[in-house]
DNA sequence: ATAAATGCAAAAAATTTGCATGTGG
DNA sequence: CCACATGCAAATTTTTTGCATTTAT
């Protein structure tokens, strides 16, 4: 049998109960590099195993949208898209002609975000940092 | 007659053709503190003048979007909300429970933002900070 | 066994669009 | 005047749901 997957053993720790649907989602969220929105997921899914459904998938992201395993995106371009949320402390980049994402790491902002909700009086749950930015002439695309 | 609202000084300047519909959806969102949806939008829009179709709302704050004078933001619950782009640099905190949405500066983040764009090889064209927190016992919500 | 998950297709929401008509420049 | 904006309702698109059936525990 296939290994487990990070985000399957996320599920398992949130005591939920593991289908075979959810184990494939899980493994498509763990595996993807990018942000893909549902109907990438559901096709992506649907690759791995036929026997899964678009409702199931969207019933499946809002659970664990719900879980705080996955977190949800909006860089424009009208759907919602996800990524992981233990993939660590990060940050977007967009490029505004393309739409191609980037990530980069802003451990050092973290500290100072939470300072500024701890300000308002707030306990930081979660953030989002995302730049919006146009490719300088003569640099090479970041891969 | 009622004197021109910050939006339509800058539809004008875009050259956009000023509507009455136009004028109040523009008023509408210049005298905005808060960040409304299209259903909200439309909403004040017809208590300003009944005639305004929904189908015009969204037109209209489609157009001003692609114009650079609107902001699309997604701070969950499935719809889309709306700000004036000219609002000034500033980011938000979204309490958790409530949805309430604050504002407060982020000067003396903006110029590290464009340093990490810069370092990435993008001219920085805009960005977005929001953090999600849980209001803390025995605080007063921030008004 | 049984409470919960799924598929399917229908329903509900959210947004866009075609077309006849109205209107700003 | 006339290109473009609007209203209206229909069409799309996106997401949710009801219910009979299957499945994980």
């Amino acid at each position: 049998m296939e290994s487990q997957s990070q985000i399957e053993r996320l599920c398992v720790a949130k005591g939920l109960k593991m289908t075979g649907q959810r184990r494939v989602v899980a493994r498509v969220l763990a595996e993807a590099t990018d942000h893909p929105d549902v109907e990438e997921l559901y096709r992506r899914a649907v690759a791995r195993d036929p026997r899964i459904s678009i409702a199931t998938v969207y019933r499946t992201v809002r659970l664990l949208q719900e879980r705080g395993i996955l977190e949800r995106h909006d860089f424009g371009g009208g759907r919602a898209r996800f990524e992981p949320a233990e993939h660590g402390p990060h940050a977007h980049l967009i490029d505004v002609e393309s739409g191609a994402v980037l990530e980069f790491e802003d451990a050092e902002y973290e500290a100072a975000m939470r300072a500024i909700a701890e300000r308002l009086g707030f306990e930081l749950v979660s953030h989002r940092i995302e730049l919006f930015g146009r490719r300088k002439a003569g640099k090479v695309p970041p891969r």
